[in-house]
This record gives C-alpha cells, sequence and structure tokens, in this order.
DNA sequence: GTGAAAGCGCTAACAA
DNA sequence: TTGTTAGCGCTTTCAC
C-alpha cells in the first residue's frame, strides 16, 4: 500500500524498506485493470512534422505527464481512413480519453460517434467535427484572417488576393470569411476571381498564384491560409519579378519555423499551438475526472497573434522608425 | 476465444454473433496483464519539431502498428533530467521495449542502465551511447561528412570551415571526423581556426559564422553539422556581402524541409529518417520476441544522401548541363 | 490500524 | 473439440 492514511507510519517504514530490498517494481498496468481506468489519453493529429501540430503536442505531453497520465500519439497522414485506424487502436488501448484534430480529407465521423457511444471522453482541437455538443478548442480563425487582410488594407493595399484550404474544414472557412468580413468592413469587393482553392501544399500555391495572377494580374496582396502556400507563392511571385511585399504583399497562416527564413520573411498569424495543446488536456482530464455525461460541452476560442514581417511591411511602423 | 485452430467453425460462428449482439469489446489491458505484456513500444526523441525526428517517428509507428504494437512517444527537449522522467514513465506504463535517441546534454546513462537491468528490450538510433553491447541503428555520419566535405573539394573549394556540436555525442563527432578526413585525403590542412563548435541553434550558427570569419578571411566553404546552423551561417555571409556559393559555398545537414525554402537553397545531407525508424524497430520487435538476452546486440549503419542544391553548386553538373 | 479475501477480464492449461 | 478453472498484480471492502 503507498501512502494512504490511516496507516501507522511504522508499518509504512517497514513496508518500504521491504520494498527497496525485493526491488519491488509496482505493475500499473494490473492497477489500471483493477481500477478501470489505464492513465493514459489518446492524440490523432494529421501529422507531427511542421511547427504548429509539433507544438500542441508539446503542450499535451507536459499537462498530462504532470496530471500522471501517459500520452500515446497517432498520426493519420492526413488520411480518413488511417485516422479511423488510430481510433480503433486508441479505444483498444484503453485510453481513458482523446483528444483530435481530424484530417484534410475527414467527411465521415462514424468513428467519432463509436468513441462517444462508448462514454469515452474526446475533445477536439484546431480542426473539429462542427456540432454543438463537443468539447473542442480552437483558434479563432475568422479574427485570423480578419486582422490578417485588415493588416493588408492599414499597409494600402486594395486588391487583395486569397489562397484558401478545404471549404469544409472549420479552420480553413472561417479564414475565409474573416477575409471576406475585412475587405466588406473597408468597402471592398469580395471578387471570387481572386479567390483560390487547393490543399494547400507548396506547389498548390505556386499553381494558386499562377492562376489569381492570369485572373487578376493588378493583384497587390494575398491572404493565404497557411505558409506553405504562402512560400510557393512567394516563389512564384519571384519568378515573375513581382517584388515581395512593393508589388505583392504576403501574409500566411501557421507561423512555422521558416517563416522567418524565407526571403523576405513571412508574415504569419501564430496558431497558439502550445497552449491549444495544454487547454484541450485540461478540459479532457475535467471529463474523466467527472465523467462524460457530467460535464456539459464546451467551446474555447483562442486569440490569434498577427506577426507581421517583411513580406507585408509597406509603411515602417512606428516600432521601426 | 478469437481464432484459434482446433474449434468447429459452427462454434465460431456462433460466439461471433453473441460478441456482436452482446456488443462484446475485448479488455486488452486484462490480456496485458494476464499475458505479461503491453503490446506497447515507448519512442524518447529529443524533440519533434524539425522534420528528421518527424520522420523516425512515422517511420516507427508504420512498423509497430502493423505488427500489432502501440507506441508511446515521449520528448526529452533536449534536457538529460526530461529524458530520465521519460524512461520512468514509459517503464511505468510497462511498455514491451523501448527506442531512445539521447539528448544534446546526456551524459549520465544510469536511467539506461536500469532499463537493461529491467530486462527490457532497448534500441537506440541516431544518437546513441557508445558501447559495445547495445543495438542501435545509426547513420555512417562519418560518411556523410566526408562526402559533403568531398563535394565541397571537387567544386574547388580549399578553405572549408566546419561549424561542429557536441563532440561527446557521436553524430557530431562522427561528422568532424569525416570532414578531416576528407580534407587530409586531399591532402588539405585541418586547422582549428577554421572549426567552431557550439549547440548548432541558429545563433550559434551566426555567431559561429563572425567567429570563423574572423580567425580565417579568406575561407571559401562552409560545412555545418545541422541545417540550422548554417542557415545562421548563411545570414552571416549574407549580410557581410558574401556570395553564396560563389564567395563561400555552403553545405549542412538533416535535409530539413526548409533547406529547399532558403536563397539560395542549402545543400544537405540527408539522414534518412523513415527508414532508421522502420530499421529501428525491427531490431526491437526482434527483441522483444525473442528476449532480449536471446538477441546479440547489433548495430545497423545506414548510408546518407548528399543532396547539392544551389549553396553549394559552383560548376555546373553534368545533368544541368 | 491491520490482515484477509474477492474480483477487475483475460488466457493457458487441463479435464471431459 | 469443448467446458472449466486458476491466477496475472493490484485495489477495495470488510471483518478483526
Amino acid at each position: 500500500m503507498s501512502n494512504h492514511p490511516g496507516i501507522s507510519d511504522a508499518t509504512k517504514q517497514r513496508v518500504w524498506e521491504l520494498a527497496k530490498q525485493l526491488n519491488y517494481q509496482p505493475n500499473h498496468l494490473a492497477a489500471a485493470l483493477r481500477k478501470g481506468r489505464s492513465n493514459t489519453l489518446g492524440v490523432v493529429v494529421p501529422h507531427i512534422d511542421g511547427h504548429f501540430f509539433a507544438l500542441v503536442v508539446k503542450g499535451i505531453e507536459t499537462i498530462a505527464n504532470r496530471a500522471g497520465f501517459n500520452v500515446m500519439i497517432c498520426q493519420s497522414n492526413e488520411d480518413a481512413a488511417q485516422e479511423k485506424k488510430n481510433i480503433e487502436t486508441l479505444l483498444n488501448a484503453q485510453v481513458d480519453g482523446i483528444l483530435v484534430s481530424v484530417s484534410l480529407y475527414t467527411q465521415d465521423f462514424q468513428h467519432i460517434e463509436e468513441v462517444r457511444r462508448r462514454g469515452i471522453p474526446l475533445v477536439f482541437f484546431d480542426r473539429i467535427m462542427e456540432s454543438a455538443d463537443v468539447s473542442a478548442v480552437v483558434l479563432d480563425d475568422y479574427q485570423g484572417g480578419y486582422s490578417a487582410v485588415q493588416h493588408l488594407i492599414e499597409q494600402g493595399c486594395r486588391r487583395i488576393a486569397h489562397l484558401g484550404g478545404p471549404q469544409h474544414l472549420n479552420i480553413c472557412k472561417n479564414r475565409f470569411q474573416g477575409y471576406a468580413a475585412a475587405l466588406r468592413e473597408h468597402d471592398l469587393p469580395v471578387e471570387m476571381c481572386r479567390v483560390h482553392f487547393s490543399d494547400l501544399s507548396i506547389l498548390d500555391g505556386s499553381r494558386g498564384m499562377e492562376q489569381l495572377l492570369l485572373q487578376d494580374p493588378s493583384l497587390d496582396a494575398v491572404f493565404s491560409c497557411n505558409d506553405l502556400a504562402s512560400v510557393g507563392a512567394m516563389q512564384v511571385l519571384k519568378r515573375q519579378g513581382r517584388r515581395v511585399p512593393h508589388d505583392v504583399a504576403l501574409v500566411g497562416f501557421s507561423n512555422e519555423l521558416f517563416a522567418s527564413l524565407t526571403e523576405p520573411m513571412l508574415s504569419s498569424v501564430d496558431q497558439r499551438g502550445e497552449e491549444m495543446g495544454r487547454t484541450a488536456v485540461h478540459l479532457l482530464l475535467e471529463m474523466v475526472a467527472q465523467g462524460p455525461d457530467n460535464v456539459a460541452p464546451r467551446q474555447v476560442l483562442l486569440q490569434p497573434e498577427l506577426l507581421v514581417r517583411e513580406s507585408s511591411q509597406l509603411i515602417p511602423s512606428e516600432q521601426t522608425l
């Protein structure tokens, strides 16, 4: 028995000593079986390359370990079928709760329903299943898009294009809507010839940029739904001899590590990865402790941070002056 | 009982149906307890941002899952104390085997000894504890350093500097030795004024570059132990008005994602991350299956691949012609 | 304050 | 081929 009130200190001492002597190693598996909980949390992410999800995972691990929970991480590799398998794996491992960020292509949510049917606590983060009764931690992507575009307008840009992602994904949809709202707010038209949707790889970014330039050669800025596509766009702009930011200003999203390594350095919206991870675990642990049905589903909205770098700096900032 | 030879198909069928009807969910925890194995593998990596370790983890997950094993990933964040904690966590979770890549600062290996004392199969990858009797999968870092420098020599460089990492780490030591060997092989002197050791962050790279230029303003190439430091070096070179590669050629190590995003694009040595992960799991699973004492420790050496990009291309390659 | 016993859900061994 | 049983190592309960 480890540390129970109502046991004399003398006996405790004796037990401790004997344990050390026999080199006793507690079997947590047996404890887990008996108590009906494994003290393990499962995480499903689209991938862990890229700065953002790595940060989220770091935040998750920190808090979970501190609370005495282990973490099992699975990557869906942006594949819906793999994501389903991951969920099964985690259920098999008898995890006490699951954190999910869905893949680009997840449209069917049966595997998610299965989790809830079994009564396993579940919290979404970043890329969520949009439904009233789930717990989730997300960035205010709408606000992120809005402030990025507002910033571009303040820099004097007027014909602002958008490289967008799959619109069934909450994050891409909201960023696009933030973009549109900012334009409207400043009495600028939202022209669909200035919007291009893709899966946002580097290649998608360059192709998208080429197409946008064909459709409107006069555009003076691009707000991209992620940094990868921004880089592709930047390459095309340079190739065509357009200066960034003077001819075309550029703002990305995610604040990847390489954003400060491009030339010019890429402005981007930071997604608060570590904080998102920490918050999501807190929500989940609460559900684990209280039982999933005793906690009302909650949505937490994190505020993004626009990081202005060279790719969108047209007017010297006050700080620089 | 699930799928045992020596049971009539009819009974199997009946059992299956009843199981479905009662919505039976096997408890793998109980099975693990009974069988004395958890079907879980533990992994300790320094971090998972950065392309290399993300690839390794991906390789590990793929093979492990295919073999019916779960994977628990822990990050040491390059901290020896955290690494020790990670190992304890994994032992507590009753993992069947452990994969480790040690942190930059790990000098004391007691936690590793504890693992072996308990008879838990253990395989190192990339950054290893150098000792005859452990299993490990590593890159041929010596060869990587050698071919990078040979390539620079072939491009006409003669005063080649080195940005090196902590020499107690096998990878850094071997890359440096490969560098030195290539120079010697071509009758070029190994001058310590052209070598700078650090922890290889971007900042370390820039500071190191500044110092190297002070010590020998005539140097015409740099081989860096990683890509991060290369980028720092590149920034300094540009700031000082030296053209890359014409004045100073540059080769990094790791083939990070951003290597093809810098300007000029950074030549780098690829570390075969995914293959390393896959190989390491194979070794580990073998030990798990046979028992750790029934398998002789084995070291696997993977061959690196030099990727020549703009930062070191002085003579047009045949392909380009 | 302490010891004994039951049982978490499964598998392996053995009896029928 | 099938049914029964013991026990993995722990926690919880209850009697002492």
